[in-house]
DNA sequence: CAGTGGTCTAGACCACATG
DNA sequence: ATGTGGTCTAGACCACTGG
């Protein structure tokens, strides 16, 4: 009945290939902003699918702030409601900047072998002042540096694949995740992060202050990353340069399920 | 087979009923931290639901981080993983004060009818200039400011049972959850947060500069506040001041289920 | 191998909104 | 009265982990 014929193949969750149709038909347009989707019933006998398999699809979608559920009524494409910067998600840095209409850019500020801090030690699961990798970098939208960020990476991570030496270059964990991924296996799944304001000139990056006015605000995030198993795998801070760059956020009751 | 035998009524989902047992059960100490919780199926019996249902508990505290699930293993109760100030979770600052072991206290700043800001009124669904009230109000840790919030709440939301010369007094909408469920019958479900850092001599509450150091860093949330209808209630700013809070978060990939 | 969580189904019934 | 989403069940099969 539809065009562009798309049925779920096996391999991949049922329910995740739902999703991910669902959102390309979005985005692409086939169901427009404040339109009705077709119902559950529907949209089961549409991709072969239960209807309960189609409900976890949408309620993701609901989560995802992309569709909204009104009980007796209909499943609904979201207006603008579509979140910019969630802070709640892992953030692509030069999807963020290009996003906003800026000119993305990567600059390496340092990289070092260093002790790791008690806190940091612990949160990784290291023995106490092992050794971290510390990378520095600045991203800059029109040249201007907006992030910088500080990862704290354990050697045994890379240490069967690349030297000291080879690390200490500038771009090579660069981008991040794909360095993780490919090099060391791991994908980060989840981050647990602190949040809080500070102001340009209370901090450090590399023993530099930042470029720019000193009293700039500044939100920091202080994160551990996980992979998918629970294992903690690096300790990353994230300094926002607030003159420029928004984030927003869905904070809802605790345990209101979706 | 267990004591303090708890079977869970109809009247609301099993499914909500089942996750509240449980929690119950963590916070109590009968489920010690890091030990295995009975296999879904015995939950399941025990409870005389569906493992369907157990499962969809199971999820929800999995999700918020209570409980990690291990496939082909079991379910645990988390360490010391408890998040501890979630910022994507409604804050209750009472809690909030005195959970860091401060003296909790409120104090009234003003409170006035003015009309709308432009993105304001729109966001709450109002006409353009429609006069709201603005309550402005200070909370306390040791006496010390620690949080200003500022709420802009359209009056139609309690016009029907109170004068405005009411609304004026100081502390009418103190706490404002309950004012807003009991005399307006409005229960806030969802907020949708802009997240910045700010300094606190760039920003003014009720025309007055904060308390304290003027150079202080600010995390500055503004957010609209929603209804389960997904209709929006009120529009909040709050000003947390960053010297004594600190706010956690979990990120995660986007879709990525629970 | 047995036991666990992960995915999926088909069907039932309910609660809600709308005409 | 109809059609929608919300809840729940019983049972099947798969994938993973551990002894």
């Amino acid at each position: 009945m539809v065009m562009n014929e798309r049925l779920p193949q096996r391999s991949s969750p049922l329910e995740s290939q739902i999703v991910e149709i669902l959102v390309e038909r979005i985005q692409s347009g086939v169901y427009p902003v404040n339109s009705r989707l077709p119902s559950e019933s529907e949209l089961a006998a549409e991709f072969a699918v239960s209807r309960t398999t189609v409900r976890g699809a949408l309620g993701t979608l609901a989560t995802n702030g992309l569709v909204k559920r009104r009980h007796g009524v209909g499943t609904f494409i979201s207006p603008a409601t579509r979140i910019s910067n969630p802070l709640n998600e892992v953030i692509n840095f030069a999807e963020l900047i290009t996003g906003q209409g800026y000119a993305f850019g990567f600059r390496h500020i340092g990289a070092r072998f260093r002790p790791a801090e008690p806190g940091v030690s612990e949160a990784l699961g290291l023995a106490a002042g092992a050794e971290i990798l510390e990378v520095s970098k600045a991203f800059t939208a029109d040249g201007v540096p907006v992030i910088y960020t500080v990862n704290l990476i354990p050697p045994h991570l890379f240490e069967q694949c690349y030297s000291r030496q080879d690390m200490l270059q500038p771009g090579a964990t660069e981008p991040l995740y794909e360095f993780l991924e490919g090099a060391c296996g791991q994908r980060i799944e989840q981050y647990v992060a602190t949040v809080r304001p500070s102001i340009a000139r209370n901090i450090l990056i590399h023993d530099q202050p930042p470029e720019g006015d000193p009293l700039l605000p500044v939100l920091v995030i202080e994160e551990v990353a996980y992979n998918g198993s629970g294992v903690p795998v690096l300790f990353e801070i994230e300094y926002l340069l607030g003159d420029r760059m928004k984030f927003d956020l869905v904070r809802r009751r605790r345990f209101s399920n979706r």
